[in-house]
DNA sequence: TTGCTTGCCGAAACCGGTTTCGTTCCCGAG
DNA sequence: CTCGGGAACGAAACCGGTTTCGGCAAGCAA
């Protein structure tokens, strides 16, 4: 509901509109419009000729007025959360940058939301499609059970996952296949000589976070290791937590000699863990890790990470969701990619075996 | 130019109208747009009784069609600048969050933008607008000379500055005044002992750069203490460069036993920098700093900082902005608000003097 | 020549709101 | 009882686009 004080101002002033144009060439409204629309009975000199005087005048299509006719306002809508601790935003400004550099060049626009979580995220998605601020949304960090897929599939709403989900249906998404990056970091570390390698996982509702886990998995038997499960956990998506799995790790008999991340924020803790041990990462512990944000060029030594081009994600994933609206069919609209290996220094050959490591740890205590 | 393929699908299918509110009512159009955006002509009984069976009905305007009458789609439009280095990506997320809450109880939306400087991102303020994606800017990293205002201020598009201007005009802003967080930073450091303090600034394009070096020179000023042109750097707006001006300030014949930095991300590059001179931050060099970005409690020792509220900022800006697009004087419309000191390890007496300090660093070599 | 397409465009309806204008009704003053 | 004046609302115009419908002219076959 408006609340507006005043009875507003003069209104749209200096703008063109398609009227102006019409007037200028001496044709009708609808002339203009279908020229412009590329409309198949407009003659090719009649839409060139508008065209150009539409280019000529800087006319510019009021958004609005095209959305209360077509139902479209060639917005893409982003609902952000906040009540995850900070987990997302390191990539937010890359990811926003490409989702609205591909928005622009498509002449649509990007109306962004931030909410809780639950169901008040629900009720910001359903108001901003029912008053078409938005026409379809771009889904982030998708969970293994997704609320907000299940809703918008129900509402017929165009969307598009970032990431996928266990009940996939025929929902459109593109992902980085971060269980790919997993098994690379596990091959890396086995060909390095690490035999004892631990993981540590993300938080288990989110769905990359199984698929990494498999990922892992699938690693250790590619190299003929076995998985011993207290070298997995889960549940680290902070560097606190980072710091806190990697003390854990560290303190059972037979401590890894490496450790897979799933996230960055995570490993970045185990640098802080490992000082505290008085052990240096790369010479007495490797870790790999996976998303690539800045703050890995900045630790000593430098953390070999996956790295995620999110600036390009945003621009596929608008891409994607533009031809949703426009109709296509979901499931032509999946796409994926690869996370790219950024060497550090933090992984290296073990120095000392596990049992030495052990050793070493209870000696500096 | 839209280039759609398709002729638009059935339309805007399930929602629920103004026609369809005054069919159940049996009132016009007209008495139902009346009584919700209160206009005096209405009986107050009525005005209740449409409030009610609209709300009940699940009615939600249509901002689009409101938009081509009254001018305004109830939209605030932020333009987001790519190529800076990383310098506001920290902030972003809270930022985000509290402009977009304050917008969602006005019942408005965010429109966000991301583009290069100059041209292009003028270019992309004119077509938001234009198209009535947006109703006005919040204008965030204000520099000196800043052509977004003069852009805006010249074509009558309301706007709040995220920052002051030196020529400020009948401008509305908000900001956080960082020169009083310098001043007391330097306070602090002298009240501790230091006689020696740096200052490292950010860049001098930015507006608040002047202040915050302004601020830094009163605090000298009020401590009784001398400015050594000497320690005065700028340009520091990243950890490179944090660390390269803390190397060159240590090289001096006679360093400082503190820094005051302009900027978090600049102040972290101190860290690696001490390290690499065999010196510890807070028992050899104090250091001080301003933004309260996380990482600053991940440094060791944590990094003294002076904590800017940017949820909060991002809110009031949102308000301003709202209140100026509805007509409101922009005399009317400026706030301020203060940083607040979130003490780390960073900030100690002096362990040695300056000479001390730049015999300790040379027979570290 | 007539009749039937087909291509191209003008006129007008329409989308969902807002705002203007005018009418009806009621009240109190004269 | 009449009349003037507000209060409250209906009817219709309007905003700037899109889309439907129909008409005119040209082209072509019969």
């Amino acid at each position: 509901m408006s609340v507006d004080t005043k009875p507003s101002a003069k209104v749209l002033s200096g703008r063109v509109t398609i009227g102006d144009v019409a007037e200028a060439l001496g044709v009708a409204k609808g002339t203009v419009s279908r020229a412009l629309n590329n409309y198949p009975d407009i003659s090719e000199a009649t839409r060139q000729r508008v065209r150009r005087t539409a280019e000529a005048m800087g006319y510019r299509p009021l958004a609005q007025a095209q959305a209360i006719r077509t139902g479209r306002s060639r917005a893409i809508g982003l609902v952000l959360q906040t009540d995850v601790p900070g987990a997302q935003r390191p990539f937010l400004s890359d990811f926003l940058a490409g989702v609205s550099k591909a928005a622009s060049e498509a002449s649509w626009t990007l109306t962004v939301a931030v909410s809780g979580g639950g169901a008040e995220m629900l009720t910001t998605m359903e108001r901003l499609f029912d008053e078409r601020k938005a026409d379809g949304f771009i889904v982030p960090r998708t969970y293994a059970q997704d609320a907000r897929a299940k809703l918008l599939r129900q509402r017929g709403v165009p969307f598009v996952l970032y990431g996928r989900l266990q009940d996939i249906g025929d929902s459109a998404w593109f992902d980085i296949l971060g269980e790919d990056a997993m098994r690379e970091a596990v091959a890396r570390l086995a060909g390095l000589g690490h035999q004892r390698i631990a993981f540590v996982n993300g938080g288990k509702e989110y769905n990359f976070s199984q698929l990494r886990e498999d990922g892992f998995r699938s690693g250790m038997d590619a190299a003929g290791l076995a998985v011993d499960e207290a070298l997995v956990l889960d549940g680290a998506m902070t560097t606190e937590a980072g710091a806190k799995a990697t003390h854990n790790l560290l303190g059972i008999d037979v401590p890894p000699t490496a450790i897979v991340f799933a996230v960055d924020m995570a490993a970045l803790g185990a640098f802080p863990a490992a000082l505290d041990l008085n052990l240096q990462i790369g010479r007495d512990l490797s870790v790999i890790s996976y998303d690539g944000i800045p703050e890995c060029a900045w630790t000593r030594p430098p953390l070999t990470t996956f790295r995620v081009d999110n600036k390009k994600a945003g621009a596929k994933l608008a891409e994607l969701l533009i031809r949703a609206v426009r109709g296509e069919p979901s499931e032509t609209l999946r796409e994926s990619a690869h996370a790219t290996l950024w060497p550090g220094g933090s992984d290296r050959s073990p120095r000392r075996t596990s049992a030495d490591l052990a050793r070493y740890i209870r000696a500096g205590q």
